[in-house]
Formats: structure tokens, C-alpha cells, sequence
DNA sequence: CCAATGTCAGGTTGACTGATATGC
DNA sequence: CGCATATCAGTCTACCTGACATTG
């Protein structure tokens, strides 16, 4: 097997186009439909990107977001259900991604002060210094978006903003 | 467990915006960092509701897109190889993919007349029925674009083709 | 012999469902 | 009691790596 996927040769044509070609042939809704592709492709990319940047510090994405969520909070630790909030995940994939930080010694379960039931996550010393080193790598690759320019990259982020909203992300 | 991710109830302030300022008081790089994550966020929300919309049909996103490449192919049939370039995804996992369309029945592996490496993949009768009905389902839950407008759906293909194009997708 | 095609075995990730123990 | 919090077991999708048989 010669190829990864990331690094295949281009197609001689854009293949969104070429569906929406197609699509618009038969159906209605091909603008929209080419806009739902571009966002698959996107995401995609984006992590593609990250995880090359991340995988020397062992740490995915998803892990590295919440590493990142830990390091912001004020205290540098919250509930579990409250990371599943932030980071729209499933609880039990928090519990997941939990457990793979703590083998790591990134993070540490510690009991909550007055709520026993819940379990707040703290991110350690080491944590906190993989998530930096991480950072400088994600940053040193544009999180994928390198060859977008400012004015898009701002667009993009603007568009997707009325998406999340509009699919009752937040309030606002 | 009362709750799904996707029905939550929803937050009340911008998860990404949040992040940004946070971001932007300790690093560079707040507006791509913001543009990626949201990237993340709007895949999954597409993911979400066109799954829900594929479930009645027992087809994943990436099943159903195989489907249309078929039906949107002259002869009904691809190589193996060619539906992973054009899907953009791993050879294996063309191989799965056609596994489980297979099993449904919606497809069925032809062997190429010319060269015997390769297995040609023909959608079925069946196949361009169920492809024709999601199709329908899909378009009815706008792929989960329905709160965009018109001009914010072109706005974003359009700085998708370029991120698109920068990653070496395409020539064009 | 070398390159291309597809498959298989085996491992990782994350998301989900349903059930459960514990505590408010 | 009902409800919330987190976990566990098990399933599923998709990805990846490395090896392999077959064919051009």
C-alpha cells in the first residue's frame, strides 16, 4: 500500500464541484449539499494537520482540547460534566478521555470539596507544560489553516458562528 | 443518562469565543485557533443530523456518499481504488465501506473486464432506490445547514474550496 | 523485477446505548 | 422518592500499519 490518504496527488478538478455538477443534474439543494461536503473535507484536514503536529506529545485532538479547557479554568480543574458541556462531548467520552489523560499523568482525579458524586479533573504540573509545548506546535501549524488568509479565516469563523448558533449551541 | 450531546440545552455564551479570549491572553494565533474549532464543532453538528436523517435507511454518512458517487457514475460502477480518491478515504477503508453496502445489498463487486487486479463496485437496483429516498431525507434536513442563509452557504463553500485547494486536494 | 490493486490481521480512537452504583 | 453524576460493558465506525497474494 503506497498511499496514506493525506498525501495522495490532487484530483485534475475539484471534486465538491464536480458533485454539485452532478447533484444540480437531479436534485435540488446543491449549494447546500456542496457546503455540507466542504465542511467534511475541512474537518478533515484540520485534523489531519493537528495530529501530525500533536503526535509527538502522544496527546489526539480531542485530548489536547481538553487539556487546553483545564488549563484555562480558573482553578485549573472541573467537573467532569462540565468538560462534557464545554467540549460537546458525550459523558461517557469524557470519562474516556479522562482515563487516557491520567494514565498519562496529564490530569488527575481529585474528589469535589462538598458534591460527592462529582469528580473534578485537575490538570498537573506535566499537564500544564505538555499543553504549552503542544500549543507551539499546533500554532507553528496554523491548525491546518495556513494557506487561508486573514479576511477568510475571520469569515469563516463569522459564518460558523450563526451554524452553532443556529443548531442551539449557546445563547448569546 | 438523561442526556444526548446533541440536545443539550444550550450554553449561555459562545463556547469559541470564550475559548479565543482566553487563547488570545496567553498566545497568538486566537483567530485560527477559533476558525479550526469551529470547523470541529460544525462537522459535527452535519454529522449529527444527516445521520439522524440516514438512520430510517440504516446508512452512515459515509456509506451514503459512496452510494451517490456510484449513482452519479456513468457505467453505476467504480474501481475500489478510484471511490477512495474521489471519497478521499483510506484503501481499507473502501474495502469496509464496501463491505457493509455490500451485506445491505446496495452494491455488488464485479471484476473489471480488462485488468483482473482490479474489482469494479456496481451500485444495485435496490442501491439507486435507497440512494434516491435518503437523498430525499437528507435534503429535507438541509444537511443541517438550515439556519444559514443562502449567502452565508456560498460564502462558506467558497473559503472551503480554498482551504480545499491549499491542502493539494485539487489542481483546478 | 517492480509497481499497482485490493484484502486481511491487528491495534487505536471516539461515540453511542443501556445498565448501574452512589449521592443530592 | 426522583434526579444527577460518573462509570462500566459492549458495540460500532473509521482510521492506521504492515503484510500479503495476485496481476500488469
Amino acid at each position: 500500500m503506497a498511499d496514506k490518504r493525506p498525501e495522495k496527488r490532487p484530483l485534475a478538478f475539484d471534486p465538491v464541484a464536480e458533485a454539485k455538477r452532478q447533484w444540480d443534474l437531479r436534485w435540488s439543494a446543491g449549494e447546500v449539499m456542496a457546503a455540507a461536503t466542504s465542511i467534511m473535507r475541512a474537518q478533515q484536514i484540520v485534523v489531519a494537520r493537528v495530529s501530525e503536529a500533536l503526535r509527538p506529545f502522544d496527546l489526539t485532538f480531542a485530548r489536547y482540547e481538553a487539556l487546553v479547557l483545564l488549563l484555562f479554568s480558573r482553578q485549573g480543574s472541573l467537573p467532569m460534566g462540565k468538560m462534557g458541556e464545554r467540549l460537546m462531548v458525550h459523558p461517557t467520552s469524557v470519562t474516556n478521555i479522562v482515563d487516557r489523560l491520567e494514565a498519562q499523568e496529564f490530569v488527575k482525579r481529585v474528589p469535589h470539596p462538598t458534591d460527592r458524586r462529582t469528580i473534578l479533573v485537575e490538570i498537573t504540573a506535566e499537564g500544564r507544560d505538555v499543553a504549552e509545548a503542544a500549543t507551539e506546535a499546533v500554532e507553528a501549524a496554523s491548525f491546518g489553516l495556513d494557506t487561508l488568509s486573514d479576511g477568510d479565516v475571520k469569515r469563516l469563523t463569522d459564518v460558523l458562528r450563526r451554524l452553532r448558533k443556529g443548531a442551539g449551541d449557546f445563547d448569546d
